[in-house]
RNA sequence: GCGCUCGUAGCUCAGCUGGAUAGAGCAACGGAUUUCUAAUCCGUAGGUCGCAGGUUCGAAUCCUGCCGGGCGUGCCA
């Protein structure tokens, strides 16, 4: 069915048209007070204005102009110049219908141009658990996505993960250290369990590390030594079988690896280490112990056979950390969950010397302190003078611009993407809004190289900070981060309490199920009611709470629904086919009416959420349609009701549930149960 | 300094390209349950929309200035 805004604004827009000789638009709207109508039309007065005659006037004549008699009573002129328009009954009930006879869609077309859309978010780092910092981007994009998918255009999601920087020397060193705690130490207790000790004997502690690490690196050798052919390259052959399990022992390796590194800054320690020569024998050197991992990354990022342990090694805790994510993402219901949705920094590894190529030959880049660097206009940093986009540190090494860059020219230009070819109409950045500088010289940047065709959108989608109740940044009691598994499992807990309190004879299956959609839809809920821009105070307890614009309160709308049917059967209502044998409807109680109303407005709802990727407009919506429901409910009685007004009744019950159930689960991704 | 962003009821927040008497929830007070889940509903009270100008028929919304908070501002991401 086409937008019923669209359709009165189009009919408003005709009578003004033909009054005024042009065309203005008509600004049909909810009207702000039902006593004012259902819509209203704001046009006029602008109208007015520009064809210089009084708004008043040229409303009463606007009105007389309009045909628009099979959908709205007879319109009124009120106030300065608006336009009132009440929907008849016969038109509300024809949308209540189309909506119904539409099971799928709920009565809203697809988009009439499809675009390909590319929505980056999410974006976690290798061999880090995803914390709190993560949820707003990945939610937020994720009800992006949807949105654009529901909306009928292709949607091609990026997880644009952290998996190429300076840290990965530190992991690859952290997975190295497990492996010889495994095989040479399998009686001592592992290094990265032990507490540090204090400052005193610190140092005797970091030489003997040191030492043994030392000693692995000789004893791990089959042909030559320090091969790494013993033990590390079989740890490595059989990873995958064991990923489960040695997640959480990589994380604490590698926060060991970190102390270490942090230990022997300044100390002057110095190890072995070997690398391949052009001949094929290798040469050995001692290099500080400092700056170990450093030279793993390099190593690392030379790429090449030589270096072959490294790479297969950053590719196995790769692996282990997508597989902590896609638990996440699944706990979550985010829709990121498939291997094709990722597609990290280190893909684009290879381009990113092109890139400053290409920019150094279109004079687009030039050398600034060592740097290479763009200058696109209108940007300034503390003295006035232009502020560098650097995509070229001044020890040759990239960073992240140059990374963007070589990301957003390959989306621009052509993604392989399900064995087709795409390039995007618009790219939507799902980060925090303090990345918005980064992305307004990178679209600069981009528009300058000339990658950026007419009509093609770059948008930075911005959010603000989760901050505790104390109102500063959120964080544990103790200062750390807060995992998002965590807070995650507290949620579930929380309402697990809840549940049971509540309904504690349900299957025992039933409530951990309840537990889990009220639990994680509270934290999901939570997020998008906000307005993404602003910063928002993380509470378990507002969240939780049943009142109010809240996932439970949505949820609960949603299992009395459903509580209706179960009881339909058991007071001989037969809801299908009373459903089918409705040809019109009275709507005789304002309840009903207010609830109809509203469940006509979704598309309008839905459009909006997706013209400014505002998902609180469509948790607003729903909330609405959720209270209007409760107040029908208390007020009109179905089951037991006349003959004559209950198929409209069980009309309302039925959109309402799918409504409820399509914004929730289908946009938002948080699951509606059936009983709670 | 400059840039971005926020400032709305005691608290937490909405307010959809400017639109009519600024809305919710919590907290406070009063009421509703022999009836489909009271995790609900109804009512009362609570606001110089940070301040001051300006544009407009009309401003929480746009512009200017100021005050206050957060963030950013050349080799981290």
């Amino acid at each position: 069915m086409k937008k019923l805004t669209d359709i009165l604004e189009e009919r408003v827009s005709q009578a003004i048209k033909e009054v005024c000789g042009q065309a203005y638009p008509a600004m049909v709207r909810a009207a702000a007070d039902g006593r004012f109508g259902d819509y209203q039309a704001n046009g006029v007065m602008a109208a007015a204005k520009a064809v210089k005659s009084n708004p008043r006037q040229l409303a009463e004549r606007v009105v007389a102009a309009m045909e628009i008699a099979d959908l709205c009573e007879p319109p009124e002129v009120a106030g300065p110049g608006f336009i009132n328009l009440r929907l008849k009954d016969s038109f509300l009930a024809e949308r209540l219908l189309g909506m119904h006879r539409d099971a799928a869609r709920l009565g809203i077309d697809k988009a009439e141009t499809p675009k390909t859309v590319v929505v980056d978010y999410s974006g976690p780092n290798i061999a880090k658990e995803m914390h709190v910092g993560h949820l707003r981007s990945t939610i937020i994009g994720d009800c992006i996505a949807r949105l654009y998918e529901y909306a009928g255009h292709t949607v091609i999601r990026q997880n644009h993960i952290g998996d190429w920087g300076t840290q990965f020397g530190k992991v690859i060193l952290a997975l190295w250290h497990i492996c010889m705690a495994e095989n040479l130490h399998k009686t001592e207790k592992p290094y990265y369990d032990l507490n540090l000790p204090d400052d005193q004997n610190a140092t005797v502690f970091f030489n003997q590390i040191v030492n043994r690490h030392q000693n692995d690196w000789c004893a791990d050798s089959k042909f030559v030594e320090g091969d790494g052919e013993l033990y590390f390259r079989p740890f490595l052959d059989e990873f995958s079988l064991r990923s489960k399990t040695l997640w959480p022992v990589l994380l604490k390796a590698y926060q060991y690896v970190n102390l270490l590194d942090e230990a022997f800054k300044g100390m002057k320690r110095t190890i072995k280490t070997r690398e391949k020569i052009e001949n094929g024998q290798f040469v050995y050197k001692e290099i500080s112990y400092e700056s170990l991992s450093r030279y793993i990354t390099y190593m690392l990022q030379q790429g090449g056979q030589d270096n072959e342990q490294e790479r297969k090694a950053w590719s196995c805790v790769k692996e282990i950390t997508m597989q902590h994510c896609a638990e996440i993402y699944k706990l979550l219901n985010a829709t990121l969950e498939h291997p094709r949705d990722t597609r990290g920094e280190s893909d684009y590894n290879d381009k990113l010397p092109q890139i400053v190529i290409d920019l150094k030959a279109r004079g687009l880049a030039t050398e600034s302190d060592g740097a290479i660097c763009v200058f696109p206009e209108g940007f300034k940093n503390k003295e006035g003078d232009p502020l560098p986009f650097i995509i070229q540190k001044s020890d040759g090494a990239f960073l992240y611009a140059t990374t963007d860059l070589a990301a957003l020219r390959y989306r621009l230009h052509g993604i392989e993407y399900q064995g087709q070819n795409y390039q995007a109409d618009r790219v939507i950045y799902v980060t925090d809004a303090r990345q918005a500088l980064h992305f307004q010289m990178l679209f600069a940047t981009a528009k300058l190289a000339g990658w950026v065709k007419d009509g093609v959108v770059l948008e930075h989608v911005t959010f603000g900070t989760m901050l505790g109740e104390d109102g500063r940044p959120f964080k544990t009691r103790t200062g750390g981060t807060v995992k998002l598994k965590d807070l995650l499992d507290e949620a579930i807990e929380r309402a697990t309490a809840v549940v049971e309190k509540k309904n504690p004879d349900l299957p025992a299956e039933q409530k951990v199920n309840i537990a889990k959609a009220v639990g994680v839809g509270a934290v999901k809920y939570a997020d998008y009611a906000n307005n993404r821009n602003s910063d928002y105070v993380f509470s378990f307890d507002k969240m939780l709470a049943m009142e109010g614009n809240t996932a439970p309160y949505m949820q609960y709308a949603y299992a009395r629904i459903k509580s209706i049917e179960r009881k339909a059967t058991g007071k001989d209502v037969d809801i299908e086919k009373e459903l089918a044998g409705i040809a019109s409807m009275t709507l005789a109680e304002p309840a009903e009416k207010d609830l109809a109303k509203l469940l006509v407005r979704y598309d309008q709802a839905i459009a909006a959420a997706m013209a400014e990727c505002r998902p609180n407009y469509l948790t607003g919506y729903l909330y609405d349609v959720a209270q209007a429901f409760s107040r029908f409910y208390t007020t009109c009685p179905v089951l037991t009701a006349d003959p004559e007004s209950r198929p409209a009744r069980l009309l309302l019950c039925d959109l309402t549930a799918r409504t409820i159930r399509h914004g929730m689960s289908e946009l938002l991704g948080i699951e509606v149960v059936e009983q709670m």
